[in-house]
DNA sequence: TTTCTATTTGTTATATTATAACATTACTAT
DNA sequence: ATAGTAATGTTATAATATAACAAATAGAAA
């Protein structure tokens, strides 16, 4: 069975309440962890999950310095650096755009379903893709460590709006 | 069942006239296609083919420039266009870098096993893993169009060596 | 052939993404 | 308080990619 997460479930949710859930679970692992959640990192995760597409590094930085703050492109990377080694975003290398994790704190392997209309992205974690993959690895000797599946196309919601 | 085609396989095998093949199938395809296979083109795909890795573009630029050329980004990026329209190469996200695409000639759905040690990338086409996709994607709603699938780890040669 | 047109290539400049290197600040533990 | 570590600030630059326009060239039409 596949187990569904996203970060923009529906269009209509309560995406402040979404974020602030989102922030509370990064606060809980990181201290559970002894990771330091500093403000900085804080808000660049904030940020991050404002949106519901990918957004590339500097857009963060954009957003960080759009009160007038002097921020420079080795903080944000920092800062994502940070939250990727903590699995409390995922990069999306088709994308070169960071976007929050659905089911935070382990290293996991998911699939991101992105749509070319909206650039929505919804995480999957399914158990029968893992398992196809890991045959046909197997079957070539390969020893999987970190699949990329990113896969575009149309959410159901731009695909009904046609 | 799957279809596997790699440019490397096996370390030893004659890769000067597997890169010639390459070339060879690529002029019919675009003799067939009406589409203009012209020697700077040609030779970008060369590049490409000479290694088993994938290649940046400026890696491919620092090449063509070897013998003492003079080209600039553009062109490289230009003919890289060119073949990646054809499916004559792939490009491979995770890398920002370009390999010979092992089946060319058709926009297809591969799936691509890379190496981290030796760098090399072994295309595969799994029904399988397709349809394990199409399943979950179908679950969602999702329209898939084109997915990516890049899956690094270790390939049986280099785990054999450890 | 000659001219016309579209495609390809050349050239310059610049946009976008990412990191190196080193200085400063702030937190933690003693 | 202070030493040691982690985090942030700052400047410069590397690496990847494209925009815009000029020149050359190939193929089609006359």
């Amino acid at each position: 069975m596949t187990s569904m997460k996203t970060n923009s479930p529906g269009r209509d949710h309560d995406h402040g309440a979404c974020v602030e859930s989102a922030l509370e679970r990064a606060e809980t692992l990181c201290r559970e962890r002894d990771a330091r959640l500093t403000p900085l990192r804080r808000r660049v995760l904030e940020i991050i999950w404002e949106s519901h597409a990918p957004l590339g590094a500097y857009d963060v930085l954009e957003r960080m310095n759009a009160g007038g703050g002097r921020n420079a492109p080795p903080t944000v990377y920092r800062a994502l650096d940070f939250l990727l080694k903590h699995s409390l975003i995922h990069r999306i290398e088709s994308q070169t755009a960071f976007v929050g994790c659905a089911t935070p704190g382990n290293a996991h392997k998911a699939q991101f379903f992105i749509c070319r209309d909206c650039g929505t992205v919804t995480e999957t974690h399914s158990e029968e893709i893992g398992e196809a993959i890991e045959a046909s690895a197997n079957r070539a000797g390969f020893l999987v460590e970190k699949p990329v599946m990113e896969i575009s196309g149309r959410c159901k919601e731009c695909h009904d709006d046609t």
